[in-house]
DNA sequence: GTGGCAAAGTGTTATTTTCCCAAAT
DNA sequence: ATAACACTTTGCCAC
């Protein structure tokens, strides 16, 4: 259907144009009259097939004709950051596109004045804590990837943001989009949505199961493949990437996805010709973030980037990350094997996708088959749009039993249904105390009220859901985050503190009883890395074989604790390790242990470390603000914790790091050339700073810059007490 | 029989992942 | 359950 046969705005379609779209999608056309009527809409199709689009067109034509605000909810940070740059096409309309993601720049006031804000879905439900002053202005909302409601940890706060909107704004339009599932009719009644349900793709995807060297397809079709000595997986790829194509492959462990990228490495080098080659060599040193320390997975990845193959996993910074996605989306790398993270992210197509783990760990299970929805979101990675034809995803068998069986299960199967996981203890604790404690909800029967418009409601029993919500209500009464006065429920400071706060309830019980209970004569930095470490809001590291040297620094620091250490013999005590080792892991962070020295002894990816950085960080900046109330003793030391966390370094770099395009390794260097303050750094000529190790001419005009006397002292002098 | 080297066999180990705060610019 | 790696044993050849 041509776009302008479309009964729509015609400034919209010229931004459509804009983007070089000229015609809608089979699915896009059956949706969209009635997304422009204004209906809730449940799209159920997949990935890559246009879904965002509808919602744009959504969410601009309403917010044109009645005004107000609309909300796009995604489940990841990196997905923001690409909607919200999709979106700022339409801003030549007069809309104005924000994001808020933890790590941006935006604080709640300045929402105010965007028409459209893209942001995940806890900092949603954060927003609502926090009491925004524009709910009621929100016209449409739309949930990206809504089948994570089927998600143990983040799919009760996806659906307590729906509910709670509905419940704030009667008359809100929700757009949901999802992958395809098999319950997609059962959400829709409960969103009282139009169910628009399809398969169909921009590019055909063709599925097949390869056994030793023979592929059969789901057409029937069979063809064999036969090199010598090279395994099926090999040939694959090769084929592929001769016929100018490019390949993912998914295996089920970090460590898998750099044994076959060395595997492919050799095979795709011979590939490539001459001048490929000279743009891969270019990338490495085009990325180098001279902030950053290069560490030995940069040294691993450029190694095999040179070769036109690259590994992606959690472990890798986001910069790694980011250059590996990229650099495949610009054709140069012909090959990236992945974990399965690849497949929820950002969308990358490739011509061929290799899923060559239908298996992975699970703890206390084993090896389980995993979910047919997530088989069907790394097919469907198969297909580029304008370069392929046809896009084929083949899975790897070792038997006859196991290619039938893919072939049941996963090629001819339909995907699971979703299950609200809103009934869990941990979710109704949280959501129930958010809930009072912005008055959301003050009764009894307001709560059961609520609760029964949720997902959950609508699948399941309510007898047992009261039940399991008066059991949380007391949890929270005894520990007095809520109180129960003439049938009305509200939060005292406490409970309040703690939803605003965004944390667990129990994270929140754990520190306040540290702070007032603590036997601990005299806490060290360390005492309160450990203490965050042990709430649930940080997720700790595994425990190795070869981590017994974890028991002895138990000992070392025994005086340190603020919790009650467990019994050698109780169950617990692998925990209390496993936390111990966390928190490890931060101390040798801010005792400046090199990057590469983390990756050494705790076995992590970069990205891993700054994940629990990040988790820390926060969670200390939560116990700041409880020191506050119980115990202001520990504001000043928690202060100063926060910020050597953040930086990653000892006590006497305060200074130098207070400053921009300081981080640990410029300080480092700085104060072991004797420039230890501000007033150093205002004395020192620009030449000589300039000779500082890893300090440019740059660096050192952009440091001048900041400590000049006429430049304002405020942020730069902050720490200069520390001393 | 012995040294040198490659292939085959045995044993050990570890196992995927995301988001949440506030304040200032 | 299984892949990946480390380590040991076996097999083979030339001398």
């Amino acid at each position: 259907m041509k776009l302008d046969n479309i009964p729509l705005n015609n400034k919209i379609i010229k931004v459509l144009k804009n983007l070089e779209i000229f015609e809608l999608y089979p699915p896009q056309k059956e949706a969209l009259p009635h997304v422009l009527k204004g209906k809730n809409m449940v799209l159920a199709i997949p990935t890559a097939s246009g879904k965002s689009l509808i919602a744009y067109i959504g969410i601009v034509n309403k917010l044109l004709i009645a005004g107000g605000k609309a909300l796009y909810i995604v489940p990841l940070k990196a997905l923001a950051k690409e909607k919200y740059e999709e979106l700022k096409s339409f801003e030549v309309l007069g809309l104005k596109i924000g994001i808020s993601t933890g790590d941006l720049d935006d604080s709640d006031p300045r929402l105010f004045k965007y028409d459209i804000i893209v942001c995940t879905s806890e900092k949603a439900d954060s927003l609502l804590r926090h009491g925004i002053n524009w709910v009621e202005k929100v016209k449409v909302l739309v949930i990206d990837e809504i089948h994570l409601i089927n998600d143990y940890e983040r799919g009760p706060t996806l659906e307590i943001i729906i509910s709670k909107f509905k419940a704030l704004n009667e008359n809100i339009q929700i757009i949901a989009l999802s992958a395809t599932i098999k319950n997609s009719k059962e959400l829709s009644l409960w969103l009282k949505a139009k169910l628009i349900k399809s398969d169909w793709r921009p590019v055909p995807l063709r599925e097949g199961v390869c056994l030793k060297n023979k592929i059969t397809y789901d057409n029937g079709k069979t063809i064999t493949i036969n090199e010598n000595g090279k395994k099926s997986l090999e040939i694959l790829v090769k084929n592929s990437i001769k016929n100018n194509g490019q390949v993912l492959v998914f295996v089920n462990t970090r460590r898998s996805t750099m044994s076959v990228a060395n595997n492919l490495s050799s095979i795709i080098d011979n590939i490539i010709n001459k001048n490929e080659k000279r743009e891969l060599i270019k990338i490495p040193i085009s990325i180098k973030d001279s902030v950053n320390e290069i560490n030995s997975i940069d040294k691993k990845l450029f190694n095999f980037i040179k070769k036109g193959v690259a590994f992606h996993h959690a472990g890798l910074s986001s910069n790694q990350r980011k250059t590996v996605e990229q650099c495949f989306k610009k054709r140069q790398i012909k090959c990236i094997v992945a974990t399965p993270t690849l497949a929820a992210g950002v969308n990358i197509p490739a011509q061929c996708v290799i899923i060559r783990d239908l298996w992975r760990y699970e703890l206390n299970y084993g090896m389980r088959p995993i979910p047919v929805l997530e088989y069907k979101q790394q097919a469907g990675r198969a297909g580029r749009p304008k370069y392929d034809v046809k896009g084929e995803a083949i899975s790897i068998a070792k038997t006859t039993e196991q290619k039938d069986q893919i072939f049941d299960t996963y090629i001819l199967g339909e995907p699971e249904p979703i299950f609200s996981k809103l009934g869990s203890k941990s979710a109704l604790r949280m959501h129930l105390l958010s809930s009072i404690a912005t008055n959301f909800v003050k009764t009894i029967d307001d709560i059961y009220d609520f609760f029964d418009s949720t997902f959950y409601a609508h699948q399941s029993d309510t007898q047992s859901l009261k039940y399991d919500i008066n059991e949380s209500l007391n949890f929270l009464n005894q520990n007095e985050f809520i109180e129960f006065k003439d049938n009305i429920y509200f939060a005292t400071l406490f409970g309040k503190r703690t939803s605003s706060l965004y944390i667990d309830p129990l994270s929140a019980l754990l520190l306040k009883n540290a702070f007032e209970k603590s036997k601990c004569e005299k806490p060290t930095p360390f005492s309160f890395i450990n203490l965050v470490c042990s709430t649930p809001d940080v997720r700790s590291l595994y425990l190795r074989k070869q981590d017994f040297w974890i028991e002895e620094e138990a000992q070392q620091l025994k005086n340190e604790f603020l919790l009650k250490t467990p019994d050698i013999s109780s169950e617990e005590y692998e925990w209390f390790l496993s936390d111990l080792k966390t928190s490890l892991l931060i101390f040798d962070w801010i005792e400046e242990l090199t990057e590469d020295g983390i990756i050494a002894k705790y076995n992590v990816g970069p990205g891993d470390i700054h994940n629990i950085i990040e988790m820390v960080e926060w969670l200390l900046y939560a116990s700041r603000e409880f020191a506050r109330i119980y115990s202001d003793e520990y504001l000043k030391i928690l202060n100063e914790l926060i910020t050597r966390v953040h930086y990653g370094c000892k006590k006497e770099l305060l200074n130098l790091v207070s400053l921009k395009g300081i981080g640990r390794i410029r300080a480092r260097a700085l104060f072991n050339e004797n420039f230890k303050t501000i007033n150093d750094l205002r004395k020192v000529p620009l030449e000589r700073l300039s000779k500082v190790k890893t300090i440019g001419a740059g660096i050192a005009k952009n440091i001048k810059n900041q400590v000049g006397e006429n430049k304002k002292k405020k942020n730069t002098e902050i720490y200069e007490f520390f001393k």
